[in-house]
DNA sequence: CTCCAATCTTATCGTTGGTAAGATTGCCGG
DNA sequence: CCGGCAATCTTACCAACGATAAGATTGGAG
């Protein structure tokens, strides 16, 4: 029937574990129950991942990854970087929802640390020259990252979903266009 | 020795499930923990929650509770509601770590909704006439809960920590007064 | 003082994460 | 073509977990 070797065993349990996080989120699921889905014994994932931990630390690190390609795609334009931002945690919320979550995987792990410091620059360098003083870099990088991240956050714990038409996405944009209005608008020229 | 009776269980595994949860993560322990720390067998705390996700209601609903009475303690002045809000997910995390993990608990629970609801008041009525425009206060509460919320969450991470000195409500006001000046600011006088 | 209800314990079950030891198979060097 | 090694997967096992059932203890109302 089915064969001694998988053919690709890593690759099904991520995905396992990423729809099983969807349904149920990253504590709802056990590793029994992905190797079961991957229809391997249940001591298979370990040979790849060593223990529970390090499947939530690759689907980190890919999803780390993921997350930095969205971001650098929008190629300057620092508004539709925060709105990547929401994106990616509405479509690839089995990613999203384990990143954040440093407690539930080796947040140290090589892989994780890069990819996550690539998505980091993003934000760094697009709020470069976006606050009024060179000061206030710092404030304003952490303000944006707070709004996008809080506005993505609260989106997939359901606090705003209830009572919204539409996309996370759309929700967003009106919300930044106003909050971040201003600060866009009034841009030292120099800067 | 220990008498049949403990006194006050639901307290005591409350406050152990707050104190394990700053430790380790809302996932980090067992009920069967809780239970050894406060020197009971490990099935005494089902008379009282049901079950572990009944621990967990009861630390969101209490929380909750505690937050929106942090929050209606600023009377008014919305800035500090925002500043109130980092410093009680920073001294509090055991119960903010549970709140906005709506998976881990019963968020249907009557006790949990109406404390949420009238935290969420605060915010809302605070929000209404900063806006720009009538048409706008849902997009600008959404998005000061949203620059509040991610700063908190962001900090309780320790993805904000890391590079900065000093408490969280200290930076989460420098963060707040460059993203929210000129929205403060700009109030139409007739609103 | 009696009895009932609240509270807590012991016993047990199926499931989980993790380790150890062994079976299967792809594949590389000869 | 093939021998053997390393990668991959399995079965067997263990302690710990969440949950349920049945019974013991105790405080307090009448």
């Amino acid at each position: 029937m089915s064969p001694y070797h998988h053919g690709n065993l890593r690759r099904a349990i991520i995905d396992a574990a990423l729809t099983a996080t969807e349904e149920a989120g990253p504590s709802g699921w056990s590793l029994r129950e992905l190797a079961r889905r991957a229809g391997v014994s249940h001591t298979a994932p370990v040979h790849h991942f060593g223990d529970k931990t390090g499947v939530l630390t690759a689907v980190a690190a890919e999803g780390y990854r993921l997350f930095a390609d969205a971001l650098e795609q929008t190629a300057g334009d620092f508004f539709e970087a925060g709105v990547a931002y929401v994106r990616f945690a509405e479509q690839n919320r089995g990613y999203f929802d384990v990143m954040f979550r440093p407690d539930l995987y080796r947040a140290d792990d090589p892989a994780v640390t890069a990819a996550r410091e690539r998505a980091r620059g993003v934000l760094v360098t697009g709020a470069r020259g976006l606050s009024p003083t060179p000061e206030q870099d710092r404030a304003v990088m952490l303000g944006v990252w707070s709004i996008v991240h809080g506005f993505a956050s609260l989106w997939l714990s359901g606090a705003i979903t209830e009572s919204t038409t539409g996309d996370a996405a759309t929700t967003a944009r009106s919300v930044f266009q106003v909050m971040l209005d201003q600060l866009l608008r009034n841009l030292p020229p120099s800067r």
